[in-house]
DNA sequence: GTATTATTAGAGTATATACTCTAGGGAGTC
DNA sequence: GACTCCCTAGAGTATATACTCTAATAATAC
């Protein structure tokens, strides 16, 4: 294991055992199956113990979904000091699905999140906000550097609009219209097929000159037949 | 009112007035803040009741997904024996939106509630496919009449999958990274404006022939600024 | 050592939720 | 009238859930 497990340290302090352990359950069970006292029971600590260090469950999610916001806005940092490449673009990709893979409880129920908190609700728009113009910053960026054509400032909205759209809903797509059991565990490669999702998205705008080397980057993350996994581990009917 | 309305009639069977409700309240307030005692209440009959028509919340659900399940089935029914037009796509376009606000609860929730019930996750799952595959003959057949420059299929399905993404994914972006507050109610013609993302996407494969045509349509869906909706009713702080 | 503060255990509680059970009313039939 | 069948009321229940309270223990400061 490497020093980025999620098991917790002995030598941990307990409130950051609560944050990483509450993580792992809203990601595996789901946020609405894991109450305060799946959580204590699972880290053998009292309810009581738990509420000392978080005043109620909505501070424990709202503290995880900074660090979610933290993790992104640090991978989403673009440099203006240099010109973008394929490499980066691959990179920001990369990062934004891990990121997603890291915290994949918090879209799952996002819309019942964040109309029990306020701060949830507007920190959420404005990080939204942050990275659709990341997005479209890219969009500019690889423009700039002749990866794809230029396009007016309106069609980049709306485009990056699309991308953030097909990110933010590919893991749910997995889960509900791919997925023929609810226990059929995600990874996070078949997650990050969803990159290959987004290349799709480019393909029209790439230039002469980068679209044969974006094709083939788009095609190592071709997802893998559904039915083939399927038929891998005995379908029961 | 229409007779499409809502409210339920005196005239209506118990069980129909239930299945009416129960869409009515999940769709205001959300599937996970609608308990049975509630709809039981709403309707002024006791919770007997309400079980001596349905066995579980569950079998309410799956009820209603079949009346979603059958409206689109139905409006997505592609005619094989003329080519489409662009009405025929505008059509498509507005039918899907309009089921997707019908029963707009239901993608809210959909992880959880597939957990809940196998025979959802399956009926979902299908009708996905199915959705999926309606949305390639149409950008099939939009090529045959020369609305849309023809792709290779492989290229279409990868398409027609983020039809998909952005269609689902456009009500749950509105809902949390564009309303303010979370009373905001959304309207009909708000989530309209999601045929303008999906029209976005269409943009680089338009011949010219149609060009002009389709982006005067697209522009009829453009969203109005957020911000300026907001100032309209004396925002609170 | 003693005082203070930080942490923890664990029993307990108010409320909610999905659902059950029994009793009975009303309408039609004979 | 009696029987049957469909429907309905409403009290009730087992379980869960978020959270509280008190008292005790460990850590730290002086």
């Amino acid at each position: 294991m490497s020093c980025k497990t999620t098991i917790t340290d002995e030598l941990m302090k307990t409130r950051d055992k609560i944050l990483l352990s509450s993580l792992e359950l809203f990601n595996d069970l789901g946020e609405r199956n894991v109450t305060t006292n799946h959580i204590a029971a699972y880290l053998a600590i009292s309810p009581g113990n738990l509420y000392y260090h978080f005043r109620n469950k909505s501070d424990i999610i709202y503290e995880i979904f900074q660090e979610y916001e933290k993790l992104v806005d640090f991978y989403l940092d673009i440099p203006e000091d240099r010109p973008m490449t394929l490499d980066d673009m691959t990179f920001y990709l990369e990062s934004v699905f891990d990121g997603l893979w890291s915290y994949r409880f918090f879209h799952r129920d996002l819309e019942y999140l964040l109309d029990r908190d306020p701060r949830l609700r507007s920190d959420y728009r404005e990080f939204t906000n942050r990275c659709l113009s990341a997005i479209s910053r890219i969009f500019e960026k690889l423009a700039d550097s002749g990866i794809i054509e230029p396009q007016p400032e309106s069609l980049r909205g709306a485009m990056s609009l699309n991308v953030w759209l097909v990110i933010t809903n590919w893991m749910a797509y997995l889960k509900t219209a791919h997925a023929a059991k609810a226990s059929a565990s995600l990874s996070l490669h078949e997650l990050k097929q969803g990159i290959y999702q987004v290349l799709t998205l480019e393909i029209p705008y790439l230039t002469p000159a980068y679209r044969e080397q974006v094709m083939s980057l788009r095609e190592q993350y071709r997802p893998t037949m559904p039915n083939q996994e399927e038929k891998r581990e005995a379908p029961v009917s």
